[in-house]
DNA sequence: CACATTAATTTGACAACGTCAAGATTTATT
DNA sequence: AATAAATCTTGACGTTGTCAAATTAATGTG
């Protein structure tokens, strides 16, 4: 059933998720609509209905792309640091995941709740765990498994935190930012041993 | 001006905040309307107009007030713990700060950022500056001078980050959240002194 | 191959929204 | 008392998400 090709015009359903991650990396995310979304995709308003049941389902089905994008974002982090200290690859995950909320400013924004009606798809659900196992993962090897849940939402709530205050431009003009940063995610990693 | 008491009715630019507030308290964020707020004010859809010239600017006011409800209450942790040591008080402040998010759920995602159309106005810009300073001193009681506004990120990073999370039920089921909690403000303080 | 069935899309409608302009109504000023 | 200014209402416009009905294309079946 997924994998049925063309029936009618094209696989819209694919065009209309990439006319909206289109839309929400080019426009402000309020005024990302249903409309202009089946506007870009070239078909009629109420074209997205038999595909999608409300915008909800549809920004939730990009939401649940992104956590997939963002877990193989910090996979790749933690595979290219699998030979160094459980600090430098805690580090390198903490600078991934600030990437991805960077390049991924709206679709980071929409994966961690800005829209309020959007779905929650299983495959969200899904992805999201395998995030927090991942990050416990790497956590445990800094303060063992038994401290694993705790220190990652330490960790977790650190580098989403300054995530959230950079994207929201809340972070005061007098800080210099990539050393802060830095100096933010050493400061996580090192009361991440006092637990 | 500003004290000026009722003209027509009676000072609806008050009631059209209150309204807004309460409004925000009971129902989901996303159909709170310039429209049902003045039909809670009980005058007609456009009645606002007047007073705010749109929903933003109605918005951004709340937002402000919710700044500097924000600012007390830090404030009166602060000063609480006075006499305490400086991590006893960061640690008031740090509970303070998550007690406010929960009790002031849809004004604190307001003042964050939920809302894209929101106006910023002087006195919102004036109150986060405000809470920033007050979050600086009282790290650099313990880190020193130097050291605060970095030591402020992080701090402010950790515990907005930890918010948001709760906020958002993102954080995973087996997580014990009140141990948790105070784990994470114990973790940030400790990272604090390693800075 | 014809024909019925099912899936995909369009068209048109609805209520709700934010905002604007024009009119009505009350308060303030002189 | 008369004029001006401020406040609120009414009605309209364009936009949005969703729904129902009509339309079109692809599939399944004889």
């Amino acid at each position: 059933m997924d994998s049925k090709k063309p029936y009618h015009h094209g696989d819209l359903r694919e065009q209309l998720l990439l006319a909206g991650e289109q839309a929400l990396a080019e426009m402000p995310i309020e005024q990302v609509s249903l409309r202009e979304i089946a506007r870009r995709a070239g078909v009629s308003h109420a074209a997205p209905k038999h595909h999608f049941g409300s915008m909800g389902d549809l920004l939730g089905e990009i939401a649940a792309r992104g956590f997939q994008k963002f877990v193989a974002a910090l996979d790749a982090a933690a595979q290219h640091t699998a030979m160094q200290s459980p600090e430098g690859r805690l580090m390198a995950m903490g600078w991934a995941y600030l990437r991805f909320a960077d390049n991924n400013r709206a679709v980071y924004a929409l994966m961690f709740g800005k829209i309020e009606n959007m779905a929650m798809t299983p495959s969200m659900v899904q992805s999201s765990l395998a995030a927090w196992t991942q990050l416990e993962n790497a956590v445990a090897a800094i303060t063992g498994r038994n401290n694993a849940p705790n220190g990652a939402l330490h960790v977790w709530s650190s580098v989403h935190g300054l995530s959230m205050l950079k994207a929201e431009h809340r972070v005061p003009p007098h800080i210099m930012l990539h050393a802060a940063e830095e100096n933010t995610l050493r400061m996580m990693i090192a009361g991440l041993k006092e637990l």
